[in-house]
DNA sequence: TTTATAAGATGACGAGTGTAATCTTTAGTA
DNA sequence: TACTAAAGATTACACTCGTCATCTTATAAA
């Protein structure tokens, strides 16, 4: 390696976090490799040196977008008194800010249908993402084993997506926080109420 | 019109309904113009007889996926039994048949995000569909007026796309049945139980 | 039977795409 | 200091896309 060791590899990272912000706020076929590029300060040319191709580019994408979603739950719900955990995660998750920043914002709600179309290939290395998100919020779920948590989780989040990428999908102002309160009121209640018990 | 009087309107069917189903199947921008035509029976040429381009097409062509969705539905309640018409539904919408025709299901689990990245006239446009979907539903909801039951059905239906998006990302048919038949069983005794007492 | 008019077919255009080959620049190594 | 391997820039290519101008065909009206 003739360039500084670590500038390939911090590259490689501004390249992913690029695409997985632009991914979920545009679509993956939303913007070109040359835009994902000069979004990361380079040209399109270099592309190739990091990744085979723009599927190659797409997993990890999504990866990270996952990872950012994870974090940014989990930080919430550190910060939240004990018991009250996941009603945190929830409010947050069906907040107008989670609403309005679909780029920094869960995947499942900008990108599963797109997902559900991609080579059983593609799907397959996804699935295993979305496994370790899962994994990272299982605490956060009630149940008395993991195979209960996990199927709570299997409920809960994907619902909660299909309910924000539907409010997304309005233009009222009001019909959008209508939703999301409406939403917040039973999830919280079906799920977060008797775990603070 | 020298063509005969109701060719252009068939023809102009034909173009929506071969759309309605790509779009659902493939997103919008999985096809071009060309490839519904030909779907259609016709060459890309045509086209703009009878749309003034495709994001006039979109707003149609989602339109009648509501209308075959809502029709699907109200269809299967028919035939059920009094006080099981919105487990009926619930059962229908979480359902493999479902999950593996994407191009003849509800457009909200196939299409909500995309919607969500339009400009704001055309969303505004899908609204008003959203809208008269909605109407034709509500008396499937339990609830004492309307107001209600457009609160719950504005949970309900968007929470179901969410998990059926979801379950379509997935690869394992296993994974795929257990998530359905998890979500299946919660909404149905969250939604559906109180509506048959 | 002739004519007018609209539906549909054909062909072409410019713009944008993903990918690859080929330069140019960088800095670690000899 | 000279050399070299790799990162990034430049340029190009084949392809697809939406759109439009133009041509052909079909049929209702005269």
């Amino acid at each position: 390696m003739r360039y500084p060791v670590e500038q390939k590899a911090e590259t490689h990272d501004r390249i992913i976090e690029a695409a997985a912000r632009s991914f979920r706020e545009h679509g993956s076929e939303g913007q070109g490799v040359a835009g994902l590029m000069k979004e990361a300060g380079l040209t399109h040319g270099g592309f190739y040196r990091h990744f085979t191709g723009k599927d190659d580019l797409y997993v990890d994408a999504i990866a990270r977008g996952f990872q950012q979603t994870a974090d940014k739950m989990i930080m919430a719900a550190a910060r939240a008194p004990h018991g009250e955990q996941l009603r945190t995660i929830i409010e947050r998750y069906l907040s107008m800010e989670h609403l309005e920043d679909p780029g920094g914002g869960c995947v499942l709600s900008t990108l599963a249908a797109e997902i559900a179309r991609q080579r059983p290939a593609v799907r397959a290395r996804i699935n295993a993402v979305m496994k370790s998100y899962r994994e990272r919020l299982l605490p956060f779920l009630p149940g008395r084993d993991d195979a209960e948590k996990r199927c709570r989780f299997m409920v809960l989040f994907p619902s909660m997506a299909g309910v924000l990428m539907t409010a997304r999908a309005m233009t009222d102002p009001a019909a959008r926080k209508e939703i999301l309160s409406a939403a917040r009121r039973f999830y919280i209640s079906a799920f977060a109420q008797q775990s603070s018990r």
